[in-house]
DNA sequence: ATCCTCCCCTAC
DNA sequence: TAAGGTAGGGGAGGAT
């Protein structure tokens, strides 16, 4: 659908020349609400709007709205509404096909609202898009959508969302809570569907058609990913539209009017005096929604509030059933056993006993030993011991949000409702509302930006924002202006939230978790260090369980163990940046922004639930399916790729067929094949091809998929998603509007011709490249330059060839057309340089090849390479079984990994060099935006040097101990100036080369040593566990584990303690606080199957699943057993 | 010394 | 039954 809805806007686009001209919109006047899911998507239609004048509300507002977008029946929604307007999304898409607005009484998704019986012929779902297309003129459209008269305007939207449908007026928050009322809205939703599903009554893959959109509309993963997208997209827009901030009034005002009523003359002294000393520097904030999923629930089950509650798509009522062949317990153990395994190749020999011991069995002890430092959970009791909570019957559904009523008996996010349930046999389920999420969602942010635009989105219910500014600005206190932001966001969404403040994002993170339920907190230590020294190291971000498990190994549990260690010592044991970041942290200094804009690395696409196939060609048409979809991601983004990655889960294996939990993936070994394209594209098709191929070099038998995945990336295009072209701004366009010294733009044209021109150019280009490389790719792959060889061939279509002849052909066509000045880009430091053009190419512009640094084709495979290795570590152990699995899988179809040509690209270095100067004169007249965005590429340059300073690390340490790192451990980037930036001139740029000043300036000195620290440990890597830290008290679990192969009961309840230390028996459940990430094992919901052992707190979760990553590594390990 | 690929890990 | 997604940081190690 994306693409033909880009199509469409295209056709009318060029048909009407300037699509940002608002006046000119076909949809002038009209503001529409989308509720629910609809065929073109929200976002799409967003876009859609956005683009041809048309208005898009996020929320339903009585006065504004004209239209009530929706493609089932809002049900609750609609009862209040007086609108009578609520439209089928066709009536869009047909408009915008037809180029001026049709008669939106045709589409009109009922008549009559009494009934609400709405009419909807077709089915709303996805499926609509055949429909669509085919559908060509209004009245099919019409024809099929059922007419009738309006609904009527009844009352006032709730916010409850979609759920009652049926229902009628009544208001839904009266209704039943219970899960009840989840099931009305999938049959509802799903009406449609109607009996299908031949086969199986599963979900399957295979066999029901609709599972991938089924799938998708229930899983809450998915959609909080793509919420979280949508926000930081969101607040990307925001920012460009311009900064007015009516909040600010109100912020002024009720600054006034608080302090009268307070009575504290002095208090406005002393708002000013800590405003003051916070202002020295910056004030953060965070703020997050307290049981997001939970609190939006309640508003539709408001007798529910103050008991426990969880989300879940089951109620817990009826025990599961067991399935042939299903063993839990062994499952779990299993999947302990592989992450444990894993976590050991992490750690250096000596520290590896422990954990093993604790696999071994009992972990009683260990827990304790953990338990009782937190034992803070305040709850409870835990009774200790063990209690299975995961046994064959228990409900494995995933909790993603509980009330604090339910945290206080031990029950946590991520963890599964059967364990729950016996940790708080109270515990009340509700089910999912993901529209009410969006639309408080929405509200969170829009109140937020109505007082400052310095925001940075981390989810759809959280966000850092830098109150500095605005603080400075208002002359109000950080504690004013939470108390009055909290209220806000409480009135205007029947939701609370917490908010942390504090000098930097980390501690101002930290912050929240003492603020939590519906608080706040302002943390402005005098002593940073002291400040953190009592906090575990596991509330640091970016130390998940595995991290965990190593610094415990290593006997860092607080910051105060963690702050002995050297700046070189981290880095050696932890990796140049991880290790740097961890140094920072533990003494509470961050230095990193709160940044905004950002730009999309990869796009995927992903299914690790119900995958069943019976033979290859149902896999292929998964994998079909799946493409497309990444092609509709894609394509609504625009943006095309180069690299195209498919990622399977493999049983393990040792791991039982059936799976611990209905149709998860249980225990897998991860095995992913790459291949990279000479020419980005977000083409269905040609994913599909180059995706089926990769699956050809897979050996694994179908049978034992248990996920799939296509991810793309080295993307290319301009990132903007909504349609109108204004919205990228980066550095091409910069480049574009500012030519930088000699030459201005690079390219002649201006940006809308450039555009343009450059769609089409590329598009020759690419068909051009395209066609040569499809059928001949083969034999034009050898011709290639550089590496000529290096392509294998398999890339069949072309990707290889083309490759080769892109790079030439691309040359000669930028050139051609002249469009870009090489002359500028080539001044440019190589990495921006890099940057630039890939951004160019994402828009669609060509660049010469020159500037570029090659292409190659080739393929790769990819997973493997673990495995491969491990292959070889494990050579000794034969293991492995595994081995031979998934290691051989990469081997076969591994291919020589493309070479990178650069041979080019030296030339462009010689030119860079001289850039250095080009540079600064650019940085000046550079927007700050840009600056920033430049900076950030830089950053990720930096890293190397960050990494080299590891290596010289010992004394850089010391040196750069205190300000330096900012980043979190992850990559770290960041500091931009970190102290003194190197000047313009860097003595590591020159190593750099390509780097300028912008480098140097973002980055920090350091080259890196590299690899160097950590091959210490190396040798050993490999497994490890998954880890999850909980928020206070977590749970972690061990599990006892035993053999392989069956153990005992599950029972083995650990206790409490053990689970924390255990945890390491893999995470069950990812999710889970402490848990995995998904990858191997069951899945997770650690804690779900720890449960049995034990759980309050700190119980892991154990995924039955696979362990996070240990599917690769551990895969070939695991494969052992 | 760098660059680039191939993963793992973390987070919501 | 249950709906185990997804993007980006970062380390290791090979290629240049
Ligand atoms: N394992 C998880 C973790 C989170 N979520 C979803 C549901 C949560 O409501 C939402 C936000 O995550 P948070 O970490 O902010 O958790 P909550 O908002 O539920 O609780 P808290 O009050 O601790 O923020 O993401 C999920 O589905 N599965
Ligand atoms: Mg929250
Ligand atoms: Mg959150």
């Amino acid at each position: 659908m994306a693409a033909k809805i880009a199509k469409l806007e295209k056709q009318y686009e060029s048909s009407t020349s300037n699509i940002n001209d608002n006046s000119q919109g076909i949809f002038r006047g009209i503001a529409i609400f989308v509720n629910g899911y609809t065929e073109p998507t929200g976002e799409e239609l967003k876009r859609i709007m956005m683009v041809n004048g048309g208005t898009y509300h996020h929320y339903y507002s009585r006065s504004k709205t004209t239209h009530i977008i929706a493609s089932n029946l809002p049900d609750t929604k609609v009862k209040n509404m007086n609108t009578e307007r609520i439209v089928n999304p066709k009536w869009i898409t047909d408009s915008l096909r037809a180029g001026h607005v049709l008669d939106y009484t045709k589409y009109l998704l009922y008549t009559n609202q009494s009934g609400s019986q709405p009419k909807l012929p077709f089915k709303p779902l996805s499926v609509d898009k055949n429909e669509k297309m085919r559908l060509d003129t209004s009245s099919s459209v019409s024809s099929d959508i059922a007419v009738d008269h309006k609904m009527q305007s009844s009352v006032e939207m709730h916010e409850a969302s979609s759920n009652d449908l049926k229902l009628n007026i009544t208001d839904t928050s009266n209704l039943t809570a219970d899960n009840s009322g989840d099931k009305t809205n999938l049959d509802t939703t799903k009406n449609q569907t109607t009996g299908e599903s031949p086969t199986k009554g599963h979900a399957m893959s295979t066999a029901n058609p609709k599972f991938l959109s089924e799938f998708y509309n229930n899983s809450r993963l998915h959609h909080i990913s793509t919420m979280g997208a949508i926000f930081k997209q969101y607040v990307n827009e925001i920012k460009r539209k311009g900064s007015s901030f009516p909040g600010r009034k109100r912020l002024m005002e009720w600054l006034k009017t608080s302090t009268k009523n307070t009575i504290k003359p002095e208090g406005s002294h002393h708002h000013l005096d800590k405003g003051f000393k916070l202002r020295s520097k910056r004030v953060i904030m965070h703020i997050d929604m307290d049981c997001f999923f939970v609190s939006v629930g309640l508003r539709k089950h408001p007798h529910l509030r103050g008991i426990p509650v969880a989300v879940t798509h089951a109620k817990g009522n009826a025990p599961t059933q067991a399935r042939e062949g299903r063993d839990r317990q062994y499952e779990l153990n299993y999947y302990k056993e592989r992450a444990e395994k894993k976590l050991m190749k992490k750690m250096k020999p000596t520290n590896q006993a422990p954990l093993v011991n604790k696999e071994t069995f009992d972990i009683s002890d260990e827990e304790s030993v953990e338990e009782p430092a937190k034992s803070t959970t305040p709850s409870s009791d835990k009774k200790f011991s063990s209690i299975p909570l995961i046994d064959e019957t228990s409900s494995m559904s995933e909790i993603a949000s509980c009330s604090y009523e339910a945290r206080k008996a031990g029950v946590r996010n991520g963890m599964f409702l059967g364990p729950a349930l016996k940790l708080c046999p109270s515990l009340q389920t509700i089910p999912y509302d993901f529209e009410g999420y969006k639309e408080v969602s929405y509200k969170l942010y829009d109140i937020v930006a109505s007082f400052t635009h310095d925001i940075e989105a981390v989810s759809c219910d959280e966000m850092f924002v830098d109150l500095t500014e605005l603080l400075n600005s208002c002359q109000a206190s950080p504690e004013d202006f939470a108390s009055l932001l909290r209220s806000e966001i409480q009135a205007a969404t029947g939701c609370p939230c917490s908010a942390g403040m504090g000098p930097n994002m980390l501690i101002a993170r930290m912050a929240t978790r003492l603020a939590k339920p519906n608080g706040q907190h302002l943390a402005i230590p005098d002593d940073f260090a002291d400040y953190m020294k009592d906090h575990k190291v596991s509330e640091l971000p970016g130390v998940g369980w595995s991290l965990g498990k190593r610094l415990e190994s290593e006997g860092v549990r607080t910051c105060k163990d963690m702050q002995a260690w050297s700046l070189g010592q981290l880095q050696t044991a932890f990796g140049s940046r991880t290790g740097q970041s961890l140094y920072n942290y533990c003494r509470g200094i961050d230095d990193r922004p709160v940044k905004s804009e950002h730009m999309r690395k990869s796009v995927s696409a992903e299914v690790n639930y119900g995958i069943r196939f019976t033979c290859v060609a149902d896999a292929e048409k998964f994998i079909s399916e799946l493409a497309a979809e990444v092609a509709n991601r894609l394509t609504s983004v625009n943006l095309k790729g180069k690299c195209i990655t498919l990622k399977l889960k493999v049983r393990a294996k040792d791991a039982p067929v059936e799976t611990a939990k209905f149709m998860g993936h249980g225990v897998c070994d991860n095995v992913a094949k790459s291949v990279s394209l000479s020419s980005a594209t977000c083409s269905s098709d040609k994913i599909e091809r180059e995706t089926l191929s990769l699956l050809r070099q897979v050996k694994a038998p179908p049978q034992d998929f248990r996920g799939v995945g296509i991810q793309v990336s080295r993307l290319e295009g301009h990132q903007g998603s909504s349609g109108s072209s204004s919205s990228n701004k980066s550095v091409k366009s910069f480049f574009l509007a500012a030519k930088t010294s000699s030459k201005k733009s690079i390219f002649s044209q201006d940006t809308a011709e450039k555009k343009e021109r450059l769609d089409n150019s590329i598009s020759s280009s690419n068909t051009v490249s395209n066609v040569s490389n499809l059928r001949r790719s083969e034999s034009y792959l050898d011709p290639q330059p550089g590496p000529s060889g290096l392509q294998r061939t398999d890339p069949k279509e072309s990707k290889s060839s083309s490759g080769v002849n892109h790079t030439s052909g691309s040359k000669n066509q930028s050139t051609g057309k002249g469009t870009v000045d090489l002359d500028v880009l080539m001044a440019l430091p190589e990495n921006l340089r890099n940057q630039v053009i890939s951004e160019y190419e994402q828009q669609g512009y060509t660049i010469p090849c020159a500037a570029k640094s090659p292409e190659k084709v080739s393929r790769t495979v990819g997973s493997d390479r673990e495995s491969s290795l491990s292959l070889s570590s494990k050579m000794a152990s034969p293991g492995d079984k595994d081995v031979t699995g998934t290691s051989e899988d990469r081997k076969d179809t591994y291919s020589p990994h493309r070479t990178s040509t650069n041979s080019e690209s030296l030339e462009s270095e010689d030119l860079i060099t001289s850039f250095s100067q080009v540079d600064s004169s650019f940085l000046d007249a550079i927007p700050a935006e840009l600056r920033e965005e430049l900076r950030q590429d830089f950053e990720h340059k930096k890293q190397a040097e960050a990494s080299r300073s590891a290596s010289s690390g010992t004394k850089n340490k010391d040196t750069f101990l205190v300000p330096v790192m900012q980043a979190p451990v992850k990559k770290g980037n960041k500091p931009k100036e970190k102290r003194g930036r190197p000047g313009k001139l860097d003595p590591r740029r020159t190593a750099n080369k390509g780097l300028t000043k912008l480098t140097s300036l973002l980055q920090g000195p350091n080259n890196k040593l590299s690899s160097k620290i950590d091959d210490d440990f190396q040798p050993p890597i490999a497994m490890k566990k998954p880890k999850g830290k909980s928020v206070k008290t977590q749970n972690k679990k061990g599990s006892p584990k035993g053999s392989p192969k069956k153990v005992k009961p599950l029972q083995s309840a650990l206790p409490v303690k053990d689970v924390q230390q255990l945890c390491h028996p893999v995470p069950f459940n990812p999710r889970a606080p402490c848990a995995l990430p998904l990858g191997q094992l069951p899945s997770a919901h650690s804690q779900d199957l720890v449960m049995p052992y034990v759980l309050p707190q700190s119980a892991i979760p154990l995924s039955l699943n696979e362990m996070p990553s240990i599917s690769s590594s551990l895969g070939q390990e695991s494969l052992l057993t």
